[in-house]
DNA sequence: TTGTAGGCGTTATCAT
DNA sequence: ATGATAACGCCTACAA
């Protein structure tokens, strides 16, 4: 129990290290260090050894004390508003793809859609000292966002575009998303447009937003046709709103609804009632999640680009973090609208 | 730039240490140390001291000087086979609920139903050294199943039950389950019942095995009703298989599917196509996914304990970190059958 | 109950 | 191009 002071060969842990490498190799170990890392200035022939010598060992680093020696912790922190929101598994999911292969732990924080939450798991994934932040639209508390800059850690921005200045986002204009899915509704001839909103996050207010002005153009606003709760999200909270609105404005005769899972459930629900799709009322969703397309009718919906947001805001990070000058810090992913038979 | 000697204040990063907490408190740093972590020996006014200074100094302890001093990680791997699935979402968010505030980092990896890139996940993971691994189900190769012994890591197995001995799981017996749906179905008067499985993982082979066991005592067994697909399980897949089933054989009177959205896209299609369900066809899903009771009809399925088991998993792998002797290793959480329209 | 000494495995800095 | 030395911030062991 009580090792002598022999050497630097004493471990506590079973795994070996860098010395050893250092020694099998007959190098040094911060030579040992570098060849592993590919830093330039060691000998192709060392390189050689050393990576012969840490295969043979087993060797992996040690993240800790990497992170220690180096001030650099390792790891990427995402922070996203829902899991349950089928949405954003398509974008960590692409995170995941392109960071780890790169050697990048991916610290995954949701945050319910709480701004407060938010600002917790900041403070918390502080701690660890992370190489970036993907984060997801602009909507924080002040906290929050002093803490951003303080830190002075790179960050890129999912989901939504930057309005004001200097920050790199990848996302599309969920205003737009709400102009064409107003423009649509209206090209089919509906006069009565509705939208319902859940959630009621900065994109879900925005595309209220596009929809609206589209409307007010048109002359076609009803303040009594927009639906917004705070509540989460769902199959059952879309068909409850939906059957709501129709008893109190029976006339309405197009729907937007700003995710799909309130579609799907309002198609259902109108299924259950009876009431036509889209000849009494057309329906619209948003995101296109996988089930729309096999609705009955089959969902129109507007599709999001999740996944190439997650791949492109991580490759962005990357660059980020390799100090190469960022080309387009705005990426807009686009959206597309696709149209089925719900309207 | 060149920080010339001075001593132990110069600090590279912004960040407060334990030494300056410790000197504005007026203790030694390993005083501090203990107070911070909770270590019963401290006196509660110094207790209180350190506290305070470190609240002042807004100190965050460094993961990486703590892990490398003590040869401890401070993270949990969890692997799951799948996150659009939302079935383990839900896991997921329960064992974050136990362990973050316990100071764990949670590390989540998803293996895709593929025991190949579980083993990768978890040889990755390993360099972490975790403190703990959750995992799902005993399927694994077997230099998984090494790896996972010579680490002498903590492990709790989720989802499946322990057929054999000794390792701790949480979960419910998917054998049992795919009995009761079998049983079920019976005792509506069924006599042509098929099973429609995808993903093809252990847990929706187990439950088809209970489905056919029961057929088979019944006398009702027909291999040719058996449909499983290797294909990821989807709303899409599942209306495909019910129609090329339905096809194939007309006479099919109740059908069971490994997971909710299968069922899902089922009666979606049978409403497209005419076909009377629960009349003609008897459909009965699994998971009780959000969703499901508001189909038309309503859906009938088995309610599985995903977040309790996920709460029960992280609490388990707590003793088993505290080294607390464990009262139960094998912890059955039951599934309910719901009984709704379409069955 | 508190403190002293030393090391955890790696990398930065400065020489050579 | 390579190496010696000294941190990085914290904790384990032991001593007081």
């Amino acid at each position: 129990m009580t090792p002598s002071k022999n050497d630097k060969n004493t471990r506590t842990t079973g795994r070996p290290t860098l010395n050893e490498v250092a020694r099998l190799a007959g190098v040094s170990p911060i030579t040992a260090s570098r060849a592993l890392r590919g830093v330039s200035t060691v000998a192709t022939e060392l390189v050689e050894k050393v990576q012969k010598a840490a295969l043979d060992l087993n060797y992996v680093v040690n993240p800790a004390a990497r992170a220690l020696a180096s001030a650099q912790g390792h790891s990427v922190v995402v922070l996203v508003p829902s899991l349950s929101n089928l949405l954003f598994i398509d974008t960590l999911e692409a995170i995941h793809q392109v960071l780890r292969p790169k050697g990048f732990e991916v610290l995954i924080g949701n945050f319910h859609y709480s701004r407060d939450e938010e600002e917790n798991l900041l403070r918390n994934y502080m701690a660890y000292q992370p190489r970036g932040l993907l984060l997801t639209g602009f909507d924080r508390t002040e906290s929050s966002r002093r803490m951003i800059e303080a830190s002075n850690i790179p960050c890129v921005y999912m989901m939504e575009l930057d309005t004001a200045a200097g920050l790199n986002c990848v996302g599309f204009s969920q205003l737009n998303a709400g102009e064409t899915a107003a423009e649509h509704l209206l090209s089919r001839g509906r006069k009565r447009l509705a939208y319902i909103g859940a959630q009621l996050d900065q994109r879900t207010l925005l595309r209220g937003e596009g929809f609206r002005r589209t409307l007010q153009n048109a002359g076609l606003y009803d303040p009594d046709l927009e639906v917004l709760t705070p509540r989460a999200s769902s199959v059952g909270l879309g068909g409850e709103l939906f059957l709501q609105l129709m008893a109190a404005h029976p006339d309405v005769d197009a729907i937007f609804f700003g995710n799909d899972d309130l579609a799907q459930g309002a198609l259902l629900e109108a299924m259950r009632c009876g009431i036509k799709i889209p000849e009494q009322v057309a329906i619209l969703g948003f995101n296109d999640l996988p089930a729309s397309e096999h609705m009955v009718p089959r969902l129109s919906s507007i599709s999001t680009p999740r996944e190439a947001i997650g791949r492109r805001a991580a490759e962005l990070m990357l660059t980020l973090l390799a100090g190469n000058p960022v080309a387009k810090p705005v990426q807009d992913m686009g959206f597309e609208l696709k149209v089925r038979e719900s309207t």
